[in-house]
DNA sequence: CAACCCTTCCGTGCACTGTACGGAAAACCG
DNA sequence: CGGTTTTCCGTACAGTGCACGGAAGGGTTG
């Protein structure tokens, strides 16, 4: 009698269990962990030792999981604060790309999807004020922005497939030489400065970003 | 007697019929008319009126020819010329603009994969030595080519998701209306030059392109 | 108290995916 | 002629997103 109420467990909460908050979080977990080719609903549910279908009541499709991590993480970035512009958004975009690297996953996802989420709007807002403090207007205030977003994008991408290309399979020396060697051959000794050294990144990071800001001060009105 | 000679169709070709060029050049096509998300092998064989397993004779896996396709169409843009280095990277980014277009999966694969192909290897030199022409070198070189190559790609990225937003579905103005409003509502009027005319996409361009080079511009030696 | 509905949960099923495996036939080579 | 290699591909398997419908409980209403 497998039926009987005593082999049962009919109770259910009062409360419900999942929420789309709760899925969020996990859906954020499960992305650091085995990245957007890793994501499934179905692992999604067992993360949270629920039915894959129940996610259904909370979200109308992955599609949707998706765009609401990925706007959790953006959320992550910390508010503006206060400041001269260039250290602002020296600081800002430091964030970006500190968050980037923390879910690699994420140029992934923007490149692909439009940002329209709220914690991706505000920061466009910090973004927009900012420079429109420092003068900018118009067409120009828009470029501004519009660049210093696909820089951070940019750069993070390649740093990451660059790490994962690197430390994929087992003892990265070797690819890693292959690696180097190939573009070696290609492109010559000009990238000879191109990812060769772990910790570069971190400089050739503020070095284009100043460029960019140097490109953008040209720009601002005199004072 | 379904088996007879007469209903078989045994004729095997002395040459083959498929081939890596035939199958990246369909992959192409493909993904122009159905975009990542739209791409499969067994698309990718009807179209080649192929059987699905036929095709990874010539290829080992589907990420294979993801790579395939794209190194291809990065082949279509031309060799950089001669100039002076600001015209000549305007007209070279410019033409890896229209190509990206012309592609709009483009983007969303170079954010994911390093791009290691004969012909984004050689466009990579081509920046390189344009570049290190007007006298730019080290770490400085190489952070000028990546700020390049992400305004790029950052640029046509968003570009093409505010297409494929705004045109998606029926009727297009309600959609675009809807979504420059939410725009307006969050990020305010500073936003209000932001992607709201169809045109303006090439203006723009120019525009963030110019503030880059500027940046760039001020690295160069004196003279 | 009963009758009803609404919310939450989820099992089943369907159409589709990438690709491992093995076979079949022709071409080439001794 | 026999054996090997090249090209082609059918079948099968484990996995995917999600439509559908049902079940169980709480809440609301007679």
């Amino acid at each position: 009698m497998p039926e009987s109420i005593w082999f049962r467990d009919d109770a259910r909460p009062r409360a419900p269990r999942l929420s789309r908050e709760r899925i969020v979080e996990a859906a954020v977990a499960l992305l650091d962990a085995e990245g957007v080719a890793g994501f499934s609903m179905r692992a999604l549910a067992a993360r949270l030792r629920a039915g894959t279908m129940s996610l259904y009541e909370y979200v109308k499709s992955k599609e949707d999981v998706l765009d609401l991590a990925l706007d959790e993480v953006i959320g992550e970035i910390e508010p503006p604060g206060a400041g001269p512009w260039r250290e602002l958004l020296v600081r800002q975009l430091t964030q970006s790309r500190q968050v980037m690297r923390r879910h690699s996953w994420v140029p992934a996802l923007t490149a692909t999807r439009p940002l329209l989420g709220p914690n991706a709007l505000a920061r466009s807002r910090g973004f927009y004020s900012a420079l429109a403090d420092a003068g900018l207007s118009g067409a120009t205030l828009t470029a501004a922005v519009g660049t210093l977003s696909s820089y951070v994008n940019g750069f993070v991408a390649s740093e990451n497939t660059w790490w994962d290309t690197v430390r994929t399979p087992e003892a990265d020396a070797e690819i890693r030489g292959k690696v180097t060697r190939h573009l070696d051959d290609h492109v010559g000794e000009l990238a000879r400065h191109a990812q060769v050294d772990d910790g570069d990144f971190d400089a050739q990071f503020l070095l284009g970003l100043d460029l960019v800001l140097d490109g953008i001060a040209t720009r601002l009105p005199p004072g």
